[in-house]
DNA sequence: ATATTATTTCAAGAATCATTGAAATGAAAG
DNA sequence: CTTTCATTTCAATGATTCTTGAAATAATAT
């Protein structure tokens, strides 16, 4: 992962929006929620809602699977903790003040 | 910390430049580096690195202060860490799947 | 086949963010 | 006290992102 990369993943998490689909998402657990449930979780219109699934799946950060006429969507923890790591690691250096973090 | 905080935060780090201004900042260690030293250092003019600069120092990842005729910025480590607990133990409600990043 | 349900896509407009170069500020030196 | 150096601020412009509501698509049920 680069900078850009990086940044652009940064992004897709600079919504609160999006924020709280992850949230909603990391609630719901494994199964996930549709996008109609997704929707009336943060109280957004569903192509508003649609906008920001498309975002954070587009970053890779949520996955999605269709199942009958829902399209499920859950969390890829695997994706958030990379961004993490990166800026962690490459951009932080590994500093254990950063790390520290993930301890308190 | 609330969603819309945490968004904007994320913001100041969506951008390639930005963290490019960090990692120097990082590698420059506590005494920090100069404004132009460090637009030198991301390749972009005195007026853009000034706006990045500023765009970090609002949301608190980077501190400023005076030595003569130079401004001075360091890094600050909490701030930092402070965002990425929001996103692991609010967000994601403390999952050990993304905790785990910390440690790989 | 047609209707219903779930969701996305699209176009238009509003809002926010980034870049540029010129002018303004602040501190120090001659 | 004027000049120089370091940096920021500002205005203008361009680029990107967000919101809205209407239309399109996809799967299922009647």
């Amino acid at each position: 992962m680069n900078e850009e990369e990086a940044a652009a993943l940064f992004g897709a998490l600079s919504n609160a929006d999006r924020l709280r689909v992850i949230r909603a998402l990391v609630e719901a657990g494994p199964d996930g929620l549709n996008a109609g449930d997704i929707a009336d979780k943060i109280e957004a219109s569903p192509s508003r809602a649609s906008f920001h699934l498309a975002a954070l799946s587009e970053s890779g950060f949520i996955l999605r699977e269709r199942k009958s006429r829902s399209l499920y969507y859950r969390v890829d923890f695997e994706r958030i903790g990379g961004l993490l790591t990166f800026l962690m690691d490459d951009c932080c250096n590994g500093s254990p003040q950063l790390r520290n973090c993930c301890n308190s």
